[in-house]
RNA sequence: GUGAGCUUAGCUCAGUUGGUUAGAGCACCAGGUUGUGGUCCUGGGGGUCGGGGGUUCGAAUCCCCUAGCUCACCCCA
């Protein structure tokens, strides 16, 4: 037989990878729910018709679709925030407000895979619906900055880099940019930091504006902070009301959070979709893809068929802050689960003892492994240590009798002979 | 869709201008140690050198084709 390998682009999840995995999905959650957000998850297909009524029918070469046995057109989802708001939009005068929901799914993109994109891969959702004004941005980004502070993350490694889609086009609109000239401008803005300066350079000077419009587009581009703005606009209304809604975002952090946070206008993401504040995470070293992006996009759930409702929420993929982590060795030292107990078994008369003291121990919640292979003692107590395991618990020794056993402490080597009662009431009692 | 690189043991990799039977470390298994663990010592299993073809007395090594993987561009909800 052929051995197979597994897809392009897909992991599998050996015990190594399975508790990196378990780890990610362990803090997201934690993070989450003491966040107030309530888990919520739809199905890993949905009607292929989801995706395309959002993004077009380009979409579809992008994904994984097939048809089903009664010729439905289905994907498998690609993200999250498509069935978000369908389920938002099928309950909507029902659900209390504001919502909160985060979801932890599996997706799929037919992509070509490289580092930090793969095919199938987690993302970490977390969206407010029914909340407009910047607290609910503050929010989101909170969050996120919570779960970076949760892998250990510190404002060195790690940066929020903020920005206002609606600022930007304002922005823009007052200089006077033609129609044409807006988009460069978008591209440009998103290209920055991922090419060549004198590339940026000679695509500024390629788009159609005047020398004070370019010098204007060219000063946008580098700020790094909202202070120069209002000189700027000659305190434009318009451009006042942004630039107060996203200092807003920014000051209701407070201090501790917002240093992880900084204003650049090169943040762009989908044009389509966001309609406020948009932001995103990277690593400072600047060698990886996004850790997380989100925004308000408070025309989504119209879009999707229901009532107008604000909404902001960011997503964050397990590959990238995998790779983050492996590089700045920032995984947890010990992710293995020990087991408390070992129970060995000295002779063969003993060997039928060895499982129902196993059971009284995990009965009582605590975890205890013993000897499947039939190893001798020695073998027994080298797999024993070689697990990390906490207690070694020998049953028939010729040193106790037969209600007794020997209890090892691992670490200290300390020996002692214990009547089985008495260890399962230390262990009740939890001084064991 | 475009371009580049890589492929030798389960993993990470050596392998000299082509030259005996293809190696190391780690991992795994066993013994030293048949009633007590980490170290140490000894041994063992495991390779169609990605696949196919060609050149040659002789190919892991050179040439051609092909597959897979990786990286970058495009895209990135």
């Amino acid at each position: 037989m052929a051995k197979i390998s597994a897809p392009k682009g897909t992991r599998d999840f050996y015990p190594d990878e399975m508790r990196r995995r378990r780890y990610l999905e362990d803090v997201w959650r934690r993070v989450s729910l003491r966040a107030g957000f309530e888990e919520v998850d739809g199905p890993i297909f949905e009607s292929l018709e989801l995706y395309i009524q959002k993004a077009g029918e380009e979409i579809v070469t992008q994904l994984y679709n097939f048809e089903d046995k009664g010729g439905r057109p289905i994907a498998i989802r690609p993200e999250f925030t498509q069935s978000l708001a369908r389920m938002v939009v099928a309950r909507q005068a029902a659900l209390p407000r504001p919502i909160k929901w985060f979801n932890i799914s599996r997706c799929c993109r037919y992509e070509r895979a490289q580092k930090g994109r793969l095919r199938e891969f987690f993302q970490w959702n977390c969206d407010i619906l029914g909340a407009e004004g910047p607290a609910a941005d503050a929010e989101c980004i909170a969050v996120a900055i919570d779960a970076l502070q949760e892998f250990g993350l510190t404002k060195e490694q790690v940066e929020v880099r903020l920005s206002s889609r609606k600022l930007l086009s304002v922005m823009l609109a007052k200089l006077g940019l033609s129609d044409a000239a807006i988009p460069k401008v978008y591209l440009v803005l998103d290209k920055r930091g991922k090419v060549p300066a004198d590339v940026i350079h000679h695509m500024i000077n390629e788009i159609e504006m005047t020398e004070d419009q370019r010098k204007r587009v060219v000063d946008i581009m580098d700020m790094s902070s909202l202070d120069g703005l209002p000189s700027f606009f000659g305190d434009d209304p318009e451009v006042l009301e942004q630039l107060r809604e996203l200092s807003q975002v920014v000051s209701l952090l407070g201090d501790d959070a917002a240093q992880f946070v900084r204003i650049d206008f090169g943040i762009v993401r989908g044009l389509a979709y966001y309609t406020g504040p948009v932001w995103e995470v990277f690593d400072k070293t600047g060698t990886l893809r996004s850790l997380c992006g989100g925004g308000r996009y408070d025309n989504l759930i119209a879009a999707s068929g229901g009532k107008a409702m604000p909404a902001c929420g960011f997503g964050a993929g397990d590959v990238t802050m995998g790779l983050l982590l492996d590089s700045l060795h920032a995984w947890p030292n010990d992710l293995t689960p020990r087991a408390d107990f070992y129970v060995s078994c000295v002779q063969a008369a003993s060997v039928s003892k060895v499982l129902p003291l196993v059971r009284r121990l995990r009965s009582l919640g605590r975890s205890a492994i013993h000897d499947l292979i039939s190893s001798n003692i020695a073998r027994q107590i080298k797999n024993a240590d070689a697990m990390g395991v906490r207690y070694n618990v020998v049953i028939g020794s010729h040193k106790c009798s037969d209600d007794e056993v020997i209890l090892g402490n691992m670490r200290t080597h300390e020996e002692r002979t214990i009547r089985i009662q008495d260890l399962l009431k230390s262990v009740q009692d939890g001084t064991i």
